[in-house]
RNA sequence: GUGGAUAUAGCUCAGUUGGUUAGAGUGCCAGGUUGUGGCCCUGGAGGUCGUGGGUUCGAUUCCCAUUAUCCACCCCA
């Protein structure tokens, strides 16, 4: 097929059968940020390509390839954010935060980003995070909350049995150098070993051999100098506490000392949750604190702590164990028409179903009753009432249960305004349906089953 | 940026050792019951066989290029 217009390369579509995935989760993570204290940031899509060339550093060639960059009308370069920190720093600066509200600052966002990279599974140029940071405080508590709140919400999607944290801390400035030198120095040693990638890392930032992916390589960093032997005594105590309020919260954690990151503003601790079996891509989560950043941008230096975690991966993860919820929930009610005056009954009753925040549907397509139903159970619809002549002069009508297919008579009856409206009793036997209209047609049904559950699901109490 | 695979109906895919009207399943629409879904039967709509070029009497099929998708590498803030 040729089509005339496609998704640009790396971008997805995410249609109505897919889209109360994502709605699940997002309801899941918000609920368990807020539970946590965490506020939302909605912050713009793009920023000065500054922001990001400056906080990603010149580590490597990440700014010049890998990110969405271009001249906006009035010449100012423009970056679609490629991740979600730098611009939560900038806010708070730019908002006073620091300043005008309670420390320590704990902010959350839900966002796309963007990065021009070669697509592929669990990886997308246009992908989605939830991220968090905590502003503030240095204490290793603040680290732990917020590796808990990530693992909060892997309980709750039901796949935190397949997901492993692993930590570590690459220490502070004052420690810091010290260490790099010792594995500058061990690299050196046997820099012909190293694969040409490795050998540009030794100069600008040796810690990146540790987590080369390469075998030569990771053999090489095997025996390499480990960060937790060389942190100084402010660091080894952050660290050692933020393993004991971590075991402290039954938080499973193993201790990686390649994990590393490939910014010189992070400090202390780094960690990542890393899936099983999603190959590659097994990194769903990842962080630190990054206690230089702030001061980077030219604030007071401020301790800060945060993540990111990738969207998509978590979803593919969830589809792969059948984490999903089943039920696709369909309306309570298709109304089918049949006649003129059916379909206007149909409609006013659908109306003063929705009017009470009950999902209902009737026909649009003025199909015949048969396409009715068949609509009817494609849509998953809980309950069927035909409505024509016959119904309309009599008063009563078949409601029909779709799942056990019993059908049971219902009243239509007269009510008080001039508009259906719907109530619902504390039980599901005595919820029914009553619709008004001018005094033309109500319905009242019985064994609505499903209504009790759609009114936990919080439309209108 | 590197390498491999793929591209035929809305979707999942057959197929033509190069030949005239290109198929199945599924989905969609309709009929089989002038008003009752899922099963069954029947019919219908829907494709310039990714795009461009080449070879050939003739290309959806072979060749080249190109684009897109998928997988892996690189990278991963």
């Amino acid at each position: 097929m040729a089509l005339k217009y496609t998704r640009p390369r790396g971008t997805q579509d995410v249609l109505p059968q897919d889209s109360w995935k994502w709605q699940y989760i997002e309801d899941v993570i918000r609920g368990t940020a807020r539970g946590y204290g965490y506020g939302e940031m909605r912050l713009p899509t793009f920023e000065s390509t500054d922001l990001f060339a400056r906080g990603v550093g010149d580590g490597t060639d990440i700014v010049a390839k890998e990110m969405y960059t271009f001249e906006d009308k009035g010449g100012r370069s423009i970056t679609l954010r490629p991740e979600g920190t730098a611009g939560v720093a900038r806010a708070v600066l730019e908002n006073g935060l620091l300043a005008s509200s309670p420390l320590p600052l704990k902010s959350y966002y839900i966002q796309s980003c963007f990065r021009y990279e070669k697509a592929q599974k669990g990886r997308l140029r246009e992908f989605h995070q939830f991220g968090i940071e905590c502003f503030g405080t240095h204490e290793p508590v603040s680290d732990v909350e917020t590796m808990l709140v990530a693992r909060d919400v892997f309980k709750k999607l039901g796949v935190n049995d397949s997901i492993t944290l692993e930590i570590n801390s690459i220490g502070c400035p004052k420690c810091r150098p010290a260490y790099n030198q010792k594995l500058r120095e061990y690299f050196e040693s046997q820099r012909e070993e190293l694969c040409p990638t490795c050998k540009q890392r030794l100069e600008k930032n040796p810690m990146r051999i540790l987590d080369c992916k390469e075998e030569k390589c990771q053999k090489i960093a095997a025996g390499a100098p480990v960060m937790l032997d060389y942190l100084c005594e402010d660091c080894t105590t952050h660290f050692e506490e933020v393993k004991n309020l971590l075991a402290e919260a039954d938080a499973a954690y193993v201790i990686n000392p390649r994990i590393v990151r490939g910014l010189d503003y992070y400090t202390n601790t780094v960690f990542e949750f890393i899936a099983e079996g999603v190959g590659t891509q097994g990194t769903v989560c990842a962080g630190g604190r990054y206690n230089g950043l702030i001061e980077q941008f030219g604030g007071q230096p401020t301790p800060a702590v945060g993540y990111g975690m990738g969207l998509e991966r978590l979803l593919m993860l969830m589809e792969e164990q059948g984490k999903l919820p089943e039920e696709k929930q369909g309306p309570l009610l298709y109304a089918v028409g049949q006649s003129e005056a059916g379909r206007k009954a149909a409609r006013l009753l659908v109306a003063g179903l929705r009017n009470a925040g009950f999902p209902a549907e009737y026909d649009l397509a003025n199909r015949s009753v048969k396409a009715q139903m068949k609509a009817a159970g494609r849509l998953n619809a809980a309950y069927t009432v035909v409505l024509g002549d016959d119904e309309v002069s009599s008063g009563k009508a078949v409601l029909k249960n779709m799942e056990t297919r019993e059908e049971s008579e219902i009243v239509l009856a007269e009510g008080a305004s001039g508009f259906f409206s719907t109530v619902y009793g504390p039980n599901a036997a005595s919820v029914g349906i009553i619709g008004t209209s001018g005094g033309y047609i109500a319905a009242q049904a019985k064994g609505l089953s499903k209504a009790e559950k759609l009114e936990t699901g919080g439309n209108n109490g």
